[in-house]
RNA sequence: GUGCCCAUAGCUCAAUGGCAGAGCGCCUGACUGUGGCUCAGGAGGUUGAGGGUUCGAGACCGUCUGGGCACCCCA
């Protein structure tokens, strides 16, 4: 009997190997168009001082901390670490930590694990894997910035093939102007815009009675704040664009209004950043204005995202992001705006799987398996395994004992595309024979071709 | 933290309170120079744990542990 039976930790996803591959290509799609864009990779700590996490106001709840087994007498075995719960906060105290080293508008892209202490459920893990692009800026950032986020995640979600998506898109500006024109109490428009959010999931009736009953708003201003939310609907683009404008023109700044500038700012901003996107090749298609998009988090101040899986409403937002008016205020009295977003990579590429739509392939990154059916021509073996690596082709050798069926049902179980076999008949006919395993086709190629032909068949 | 549901072989699941099983997977052989298919065989279980009811519990009852779902929050 074992000593210890091993069993999975909920929340803490592993993956098999064929099921990793799949991952680890997404994530280096991540990475390269968040490179091609220019955005440079940072790594911060997994984990921060606990000061530090709890700054803005995060649930203690969910952060795990550190803390060793055990102690020396008199010692506590607590640290003053805690593990990071996102990448935000750990941006805001780098850059506000190296702002005079680095240069602005600071680019940077983040990949790393991130923990949460919640109760884990289907599709929420306890260690998970954010991806995050942020332009920041030391005083200002252009709103060109807004339009290449939806452009990056655009060209992203195409490259990994995960069937159609919409980016969602709107300006919390904008909203805030409205609720004021609407005659939303101000300290009720953090509490309207949380429950806004909740459209999708509740539906439009259980949001309109708890701005009325919840928040307390007057049952005409609730109709008018819903309507507003919903003129969105079913209209393209530029057409919920000319209505705003038309409101805009409408409304008359007055000192019981004030709003009225901030609506007017937030739907101009929301056309600069939709013309941006549309020069930087998203399809309409792909992206969709909607202004019942809010975001809970309340610091975002302007343009806000949401990406959906058009298949897979169920798996709820896969990335999303907005502005905001000040990153590190906690860090740094120095004003430092910006625009990102974030992916959750673990609950996207995870639950793909799951439904089917990314499928598992190989287990292994090889292409290429050499096989060994003649022992005494081991150095043969290997050499030809090095010719092949040298080309780039990934190769294995099999260097264990086994009949030539076993090495090729090893092949074909782990998804090796070609098989080299050769034998004391090849060898003496200066030739390897090479096998396809998904056609049985074997071909007989001279000794000194296969790395070269072996190049075209795994390019093709 | 609150509520609901679940726990039997690696996986998916059967078994009226009466001998713990099937399919898939895995291993071996048929096959010492050819994988997938087929056939034959094999391994694998303290029925999550520990109590109670009973002549008898995988099943019924309560306790613990683990897991799933919803709320909360968010990726």
């Amino acid at each position: 009997m074992p000593a210890i039976t091993p069993r999975p930790m909920s929340g803490f996803p592993e993956l098999l190997p064929e099921q990793q591959l799949v991952f680890n290509r997404c994530l280096d799609i991540v990475r390269r168009t968040f490179e091609r864009y220019g955005f440079t990779p940072i790594e911060t700590p997994a984990v921060e001082r606990k000061e530090v996490l709890t700054s803005k106001g995060g649930n203690e709840k969910e952060i795990y901390a550190l803390s060793r087994l055990a102690a020396a007498p008199g010692e506590s075995a607590e640290t003053e670490f805690a593990l990071h719960f996102d990448l935000t906060v750990p941006l805001a105290r780098y850059v506000a930590q190296h702002k005079d080293k680095l240069v602005f508008p600071f680019r940077r892209y983040q990949i790393q694990k991130v923990w949460r202490g919640e109760r884990p459920q289907s599709g929420r893990y306890r260690e998970l894997y954010q991806c995050d692009i942020d332009v920041i800026g030391r005083g200002s950032v252009s709103l060109m910035a807004d339009a290449e986020i939806p452009s990056v995640i655009y060209h992203l979600f195409r490259e990994m093939d995960i069937g159609k998506f919409v980016v969602r898109i709107n300006n919390r500006r904008l909203l805030q102007g409205f609720f004021d024109l609407a005659g939303v109490p101000a300290v009720c428009k953090t509490d309207v815009l949380r429950t806004v959010d909740a459209w999708e999931k509740i539906g439009r009736d259980a949001v309109a009675q708890a701005l009325v009953n919840k928040i307390g708003l007057s049952e005409t201003i609730a109709k008018q704040v819903l309507e507003f939310l919903a003129s969105s609907r079913g209209k393209s683009t530029d057409e919920v664009l000319s209505d705003l404008r038309a409101q805009v023109a409408d409304a008359q700044p007055t000192d019981a209004s004030p709003g009225s500038d901030d609506f007017a700012r937030g739907v101009h901003e929301l056309q600069t950043v939709i013309a941006g996107m549309r020069s930087l090749g998203v399809p309409e298609e792909y992206f969709e204005l909607d202004l019942s998009i809010a975001r809970g988090l309340d610091y975002y101040t302007g343009t806000v995202y949401e990406t959906r899986l058009v298949a897979h409403p169920d798996l709820g937002s896969i990335c999303s992001g907005g502005r905001y008016d000040d990153l590190a205020s906690y860090f740094t009295d120095e004003k430092l705006p910006g625009v990102g977003i974030s992916i959750g990579l673990s609950r996207l590429v995870l639950r793909l799987l799951d439904a089917g739509v990314l499928k598992p392939g190989p287990a292994t990154p090889a292409a290429v398996l050499v096989t060994t059916m003649d022992p005494s021509h081991m150095q043969d073996y290997l050499k030809i395994a090095a010719e092949l690596r040298a080309r780039g082709i990934a190769t294995e050798v099999f260097l264990e004992k086994g009949r030539l069926g076993d090495q090729l049902k090893y092949a074909s179980r782990k998804g090796f595309r070609f098989a080299l076999i050769a034998g004391e008949a090849e060898f003496a006919a200066g030739q390897v024979k090479v096998k396809n395993l998904a056609t049985a086709v074997e071909s007989a190629v001279p000794r000194e071709e296969v790395a070269p032909r072996l190049a075209e068949m795994v390019q093709s």
